[in-house]
RNA sequence: GGGCGAUUGGCUCAGUUGGUUAGAGCAUCUCGUUUACACCGAGAGGGUCGUAGGUUCGAAUCCUACAUCGCCCACCA
């Protein structure tokens, strides 16, 4: 097969796509005995089209390590999931549609939407990835709504459910009022406002004096159920164990101490309602208070809000603060700027309700946790600190249940009369307990569960279904736990956490072996693209300008785990190595017609010798870079050798022997055609995990001489001690190069053209290089070298 | 407040265990129509490696403090 006489890159690039698929390169292969390397491949959200350079920059960097291990002769196994369920996606389609009320569509109606823009992101995705050369293998792939994730899921379920992970508990909870539905600790997010310090006026019940407390909630003195002081603080001794009158609410609450109350903050009293937070938590189960829940699970206030009953939590603030107004109990208010929890998804401040729930018991198995976590091969090492931050600091389990439409059903009913909890076989998975009754029992003695499923209750679960995806069960096996996880740093206290206990619950083992971070993509001032900022070029644009080969390249441009500036500038170089790849490929192709591979090694000249080294080297750095996921120094080392020896140096010194038809230089120039043979293929190799389509173009046009041999599946080239330089050689080449560079910097500063033959030319050298006189006489036109 | 990371020529970034004149690309300047390539080639200029101390024969690299920027966590009701 011949090179195209020109390059063009979107169509090549197709082509390569295009028959890539067809020979099916990237298949896992079922039969094969080679050690397999399994990727967790990260599943993202589809929920929106929102894909920008930095997702190219992180799916590029694992996937280089992927190519990589596939030459090094792996049977890779490399699923590709999308993440198709939960909160997002309902919001998405909430927003789309412009459905503000539920109860105005039927939840199958609304489940069909979801699924169908499921659909156009999973496409979308699909896509650019193939756009882009992701090697994954197509045709395995799962989205995590589909029946086989679910099953995964739902068995998830029960088989922590039998171990006791799991337990269901009414207890306060952490809720989205405007979503209706409970969190987990990761679904918060911290929002930074303007708000007030409020004093106010409490009564003592005993000596009627005046009791000022602090707050930034004043609508939840309804709900207050304690006050609070530091046990050694003087000024309020006399109050132990009395009783304090609330304003507006005028109910009786205790007064208590407690050593976290901090004397300094405001007057030293504190205000513990049922729950503002995580403290009134803590204090309401210590020392057993009361429960007042003043609102309902859509944040309408109820009857022990009085005068305010029916009407929403959002607006009690500004009218229990006026009301304290009136009647002059609000002594100040002093403006301040704090950071409240608000639901990461919908921005709603966080309240508390109690409510019965599914937990996983994530706290009390912390130190095991963090012992997993700590197992793991971190790349780079510095991010496990994340992961222990993290595990050291929860404090709640893990919530499980949502009150949510689509999702993966909560796989349980409950007994009519005994409140028993009933869960299917295993080979009734999926149900959905709604619409469907399990064996052995009447559909009009159970009461099916309506919660679904925290998204992550399936993506946890990911290294496993993506391994099922392989039916034969013996192979599945060998597929998990998984060799790589690659995947962002922001979801290592989710994704990753997640992963690592359900492993840990269910298998005893951790769920992969090596993990590998990645950085933020940022825009040219770096900023972190967003796709609210819109500051960023569609990376359809960009490959469609550059090729995917250039933005590929541009992923290259960092140290994995660092954040990485969008560079249009890296992309050109991208697209400039390709260029140049391309026109010493059909430089080569010219030299090396009727050229087959001698059976033995032809008489190697010190020059052909040298470059022959310097590939060695290359080799060696290369494949210990990739291994140690550096894909960065991989790169930097091939373009060395392939920028500043091959073609500065080697190319133009041989170039006379290439183009010496003369019968007595025949030796000579099958020397270098060899060389550039050898030379080339290895070359193209090294950059084959980072450009898969020049390297591809290259190789089927050079060295391929069968249909579907793939360079991407040939082995990954091998040092040779051959061609190892003794130190004599390697003292002759220093200097025969400081030659060359002497002469040029001399052409170069006197004007004349490098390809102007000069009489002669004075140098000195500390080796003896008169032996090779003719040769740079002839490479670099001198007429003469004096000494 | 605690933790992590960053700070290197105009710009974007490398510098693995401390070791000869600190590297690359882009940009700048000079030169060159040379038979793979002008998406090219050759050459040149440009950095007291954030600041201040310390360890060492020797520090961009190790230690301490500080400054600026970014991120994460905990946040006083």
């Amino acid at each position: 097969m011949a090179i195209p006489s020109k390059y063009e890159i979107t169509e090549r690039e197709a082509y390569w796509r295009e028959f890539w698929a067809q020979h099916n390169i990237y298949a896992f292969d079922e039969n094969s005995d080679k050690p397999i390397f399994s990727v967790d491949t990260p599943p993202p959200y589809v929920s929106a089209d929102h894909l920008h350079p930095g997702h190219i920059m992180s799916y590029s960097q694992a996937e280089f390590v992927v190519r990589f291990k596939r030459m090094q002769g792996y049977n890779v196994f490399y699923p590709m999931g999308f993440d198709d369920n939960g909160l997002p996606t309902e919001r998405h389609v909430e927003k789309k549609y412009k459905i503000k009320n539920k109860d105005a569509i039927s939840r199958s109606e609304f489940v069909k939407l979801c699924l169908e823009e499921t659909q156009k992101g999973i496409e979308t995705y699909r896509n650019l990835w193939s756009l882009l050369g992701i090697s994954v293998d197509w045709s395995k792939t799962y989205s995590s709504i589909n029946p086989h994730s679910q099953k995964i899921a739902q068995w998830s379920f029960i088989d922590l459910y039998r171990k006791g992970f799991l337990s269901q508990r009414e207890e306060p909870i952490m809720w989205d009022i405007s979503f209706q539905s409970a969190l987990a600790q990761t679904d918060l997010e911290d929002s930074e406002q303007d708000s007030h310090l409020n004093d106010i006026i409490f009564k003592s019940e005993n000596t009627a004096e005046d009791l000022i407390i602090a707050t930034t909630r004043p609508e939840l003195i309804p709900a207050a159920v304690a006050l609070f002081f530091h046990p050694e603080d003087k000024r309020y001794q006399h109050l132990i164990e009395t009783k304090a009158i609330t304003p507006i609410s005028g109910h009786s609450i205790p007064i208590l101490t407690d050593e976290t109350v901090d004397r300094e903050f405001g007057t030293g009293l504190m205000m513990v309602c049922t729950w503002g937070d995580s403290e009134d938590i803590a204090k309401w189960k210590k020392y057993k208070l009361e429960t007042r829940l003043i609102f309902n699970e859509r944040g309408i206030l109820g009857e022990l809000a009085g005068a305010y009953a029916g009407t929403h939590i959002s607006k009690l603030r500004n009218s229990i603060l006026e009301d304290l107004k009136a009647q002059n109990l609000l002594i100040k208010q002093t403006p301040i700027t704090h950071t409240i929890q608000v639901s990461e998804r919908s921005g709603t401040p966080i309240e508390f309700i109690i409510t019965k729930q599914w937990f996983i018991n994530v706290v009390e198995h912390k130190e095991a946790l963090l012992e997993q976590g700590r197992k793991l091969n971190w790349n780079p090492k510095r991010m496990f600190s994340i992961y222990s931050d993290w595990v050291s600091s929860l404090k709640w389990d893990w919530c499980i249940s949502r009150q949510r439409y689509y999702g993966v059903p909560i796989p349980v009913w409950y007994h009519r009369e005994t409140g028993e909890i009933i869960l299917p076989q295993e080979d009734e998975l999926p149900v959905d307990p709604t619409e469907y009754t399990p064996r052995g029992y009447k559909a009009e003695d159970l009461i099916a569960e309506q919660d679904v499923l925290d998204t992550w209750m399936t993506s946890s679960m990911s290294p496993e279904i993506g391994a099922k995806l392989v039916e034969n069960p013996d192979i599945a096996a060998k597929l998990f736990p998984s060799s790589l996880r690659p995947q962002a740093f922001e979801i290592i206290r989710t994704w990753l956490f997640y992963t690592v206990t359900k492993a840990y619950f269910h298998h005893n083992t951790l769920p992969f072996t090596d993990v590998m971070i990645s950085g933020h993509g940022l825009d040219t001032q770096g900023r972190k693209i967003s796709k609210r900022l819109g500051n960023f070029t569609p990376p359809e644009t960009t490959i469609a300008t550059y090729g995917a080969d250039a933005m590929r390249y541009w992923a290259t441009g960092t140290t994995l785990g660092e954040n990485i500036r969008y560079n249009e500038e890296e992309i050109k170089k991208g697209k400039k190595t390709v260029n140049k790849l391309f026109n010493v490929g059909k430089f080569a192709e010219m030299h090396l017609v009727n050229f087959t591979l001698p059976d033995t090694a032809s008489e190697l000249e010190l020059i052909d010798k040298w470059i022959l080294s310097e590939l060695n080297q290359t080799i060696e750095i290369a494949t210990h870079s990739f291994e140690q996921y550096e894909y960065y120094k991989a790169r930097t080392a091939i373009d060395q050798l392939f920028w500043n020896k091959f073609t500065d140096y080697y190319l133009e010194l041989i170039k006379y022997r290439l183009y010496d038809e003369s019968p007595e230089g025949q030796n000579s120039r099958k020397a270098a055609q060899y060389t550039l043979y050898i030379y080339i293929e290895s070359l193209l190799k090294l950059y084959a995990p980072i450009l898969p389509f020049i390297t591809e173009e290259l190789y089927q046009g050079l060295y391929s001489d069968t249909e579907s041999k793939s360079i991407h599946n040939s082995t990954w080239p091998k040092t040779n001690t051959n061609w190892q330089l003794s130190e004599e050689e390697n003292n002759l080449m220093t200097d025969i190069l400081a030659v060359v560079e002497a002469v040029r910097a001399y052409k170069s500063q006197n004007s004349i053209s490098l390809g102007k033959e000069i009489e002669s030319f004075n140098y000195t050298s500390t080796q003896d290089i008169s032996p090779y006189e003719v040769f740079l006489t002839k490479a670099l036109r001198v007429g003469k070298f004096i000494k």
